[in-house]
DNA sequence: TATGAAACTTAGCACTCTCTAA
DNA sequence: TTAGAGAGTGCTAAGTTTCATA
């Protein structure tokens, strides 16, 4: 991990040389000075170099990773043949699939965003530490040899089939069945059954929560203003955290530095969420609960003091209870992004190619993403993948002037005669040609040598006939071509540009037309990317959107499911393709 | 009623696989 | 044909809610 970004903070280093130290003073091998053979004490980490060891970890990646197609093909059978009896059980006599059937390996912990524990190392599970949860008459899977199981139990109540408690923050790990198995199925079926009940209640719901605003009673009033924001805003619940975790919050958790007050009623949400994720969020909100935060801010409170004191979630999900059996802060994320998933697809049109329904799908799946703020880090590539995008229209436009000044070489008299089409003849400065002309001369010279050493690695592997092999010299002549041909572009931008005489007036508007319809593309592709860099769709649709509005949408519109689910999705969502149709309703 | 553990859902990162555009 | 990007998936961290206990 030396090279990731990790270890390249502080605490990570910390906590990492910590427990190193324990592990080589537990392995009774202390480090010893090469010439008096005396002990020494470690002390510092920056001292220590590890290089050797990332360089046998990365060699060994680059074996693995110059085997041949096959050998890795067949490796990959080998293991999925040895593995295949870990990934299934018997429930109630059906064989369902297990997700996570591998204990975790021991490692270094990686917390997210500013954990205090990361870099820790997480120790090895062993078998003596591992509860095994299996049916009474079933035959208890034998440990490996030398070791036993710390416990083995038969409770039908829970639906965990291993457990082992982790040593980084001291919580439970499990074992448990796939997203295709029946019980997930069922529990995923649940919690979008409740959500829609909320239908029902949220009316009603609201019509209090905005009368309680102004509660005389102050705990009240809080819950009132919470539910507005959980509602609105679909903020988490939020709840309590210790000193030893990242501090990030939610709506119960709010404290007076995360929320800025712009009168008359805008609200600022500045606070990290769930994994550290950055929720920022500039709010036009009811005036009763813009007075409230003021309130809820006033003084002796200051930063670090929380905003709803008197609230946490188990008040305010006993509260909920009341409205609707099973009703949690959580259950209004659900209900607000299937709810706004089902009024964007209200709004799509049935019309338009498949490809066309999809843009569309997602743009509405992108709504209910920003509702939640699945964000997702922005590629590491990103800028220059838009750098190249922008290169690539600037090449295109650059071509397409050039294109309508050789019909004008041709026939002269069509500039006055098409004004409109010729009006942005001029929209790249000479200095932006000069540019772009470098930029595709180099881009193409980059490609022919790299080529050239391609065809010289394979001429060495395989005979060539000498007549047929490539040179140097054949290299040095294409290269020579391409400098030449940025000279002709070059003086192009000054003097009228050569027309080869096979060339006809409608062959050029034919090509103009071309590069139009590739420019418009290659922008609203940019665009989506734009749009797209920093929010991730997968987390909403996994969890938060009813999978029966995507079969909906499927039938409705014609889209084969398999261009909205994956494979994956299409099995955690058996039950909801095979029960919704076109009319289907949230 | 408070507290912490247990149980289960939600989440982003990092890898692998697959497809696409040059 | 092939590199590179994007989709798909595995992994496990980080939440919420429920349950047990004092």
């Amino acid at each position: 991990m030396i090279n990731t970004d990790h270890a390249k903070k502080e605490v990570f280093q910390k906590n990492f040389f910590n427990d190193f130290l324990k592990v080589l003073k537990e392995t009774g091998k202390p480090a010893v000075d090469k010439k008096t053979k005396e002990p020494i004490e470690i002390k510092e980490f920056a001292k220590c170099d590890f290089t050797n060891m990332f360089n046998y970890f990365e060699k060994q990646r680059e074996i693995k990773k110059s085997l041949s197609n096959a050998e890795k093909k067949r490796i990959k059978a080998e293991r999925d043949e040895a593995e295949a009896k870990y990934k299934v059980c018997i429930l109630d006599g059906r064989k369902e699939t297990v997700g996570n059937f591998r204990i975790e390996p021991p490692g270094l912990f990686r917390g997210r965003g500013d954990h205090p524990k990361t870099g820790k190392l997480k120790t090895r599970v062993t078998p003596e530490m591992v509860t095994i949860n299996i049916g009474k008459e079933s035959p208890v899977p034998a440990p490996p040899p030398g070791h036993k199981w710390k416990e083995v139990r038969h409770d039908n109540t829970v639906v965990w089939l291993a457990m082992w408690r982790e040593n980084i923050s001291g919580s439970t790990k499990y074992v448990m069945l796939a997203q295709n198995s029946s019980i997930r199925g069922l529990s995923d079926f649940k919690k979008f059954e409740k959500a829609r009940e909320l239908q029902y209640h949220i009316e009603k719901i609201r019509k209090d929560y905005q009368a309680e605003l102004k509660d005389t009673l102050m705990l009240n009033r809080q819950r009132a203003t919470a539910t507005y924001l959980i509602d609105k805003l679909a903020l988490r619940a939020g709840g309590e955290k210790g000193e030893d975790e990242a501090d990030t919050v939610g709506c119960c958790s709010l404290r007076y530095e995360h929320v800025t007050l712009k009168p008359p009623n805008i609200v600022v949400f500045d606070f990290l969420g769930k994994d550290s994720v950055p929720y920022h969020n500039e709010q036009e909100v009811d005036p009763q609960v813009f007075k409230n935060l003021r309130i809820f801010k006033k003084a002796p409170k200051g930063p670090g003091d929380q905003i709803f004191d008197r609230l946490d979630p188990s008040i305010l999900n006993k509260h909920l209870q009341n409205y609707m059996p099973g009703l949690t802060a959580k259950c209004f994320r659900t209900y607000n992004a299937s709810h706004t998933m089902q009024q964007q697809m209200d709004l799509i049109p049935n019309e338009g190619t498949v490809n066309e329904k999809l843009v569309k799908y997602n743009a509405a799946n992108r709504a209910v993403a920003i509702l939640c703020n699945h964000q997702k880090a922005i590629g590491k590539t990103h800028e220059a993948t838009v750098g190249k995008i922008d290169d690539r229209i600037t090449e295109m436009r650059w071509k397409k002037s050039r294109l309508k000044r050789m019909i004008l070489v041709l026939e002269p008299k069509l500039k006055n005669k098409k004004k409109d089409f010729f009006s942005d003849i001029n929209e790249l400065t000479a200095d932006e040609q000069y540019d772009i002309i470098a930029k595709v001369i180099a881009r193409d010279k980059e490609k022919l040598q790299k080529k050239f050493e391609r065809d010289l690695a394979k001429q060495k592997e395989e005979k060539v006939p000498v007549a047929e092999r490539v040179t140097k010299k054949d290299l040095n002549e294409k290269i020579k071509e391409l400098t030449a041909l940025e000279k002709q572009y070059r003086k192009e931008v000054r003097i009228k540009p050569e027309v080869k005489a096979s060339m006809t007036v409608e062959k050029l508007m034919a090509q103009v037309e071309k590069l139009e319809l590739q420019i418009k593309n290659t922008i609203l592709q940019k665009q989506d990317k734009e749009d797209n860099s920093t929010v991730a769709l997968g987390t909403s649709k996994l969890n938060y959107i009813d999978p029966r509005l995507t079969v909906m949408f499927s039938k409705k519109f014609d889209v084969p499911i398999d261009k909205l689910f994956s494979k994956v999705m299409r099995e955690k969502f058996k039950w909801a393709i095979e029960s919704a149709d076109e009319n289907w309703r949230f």
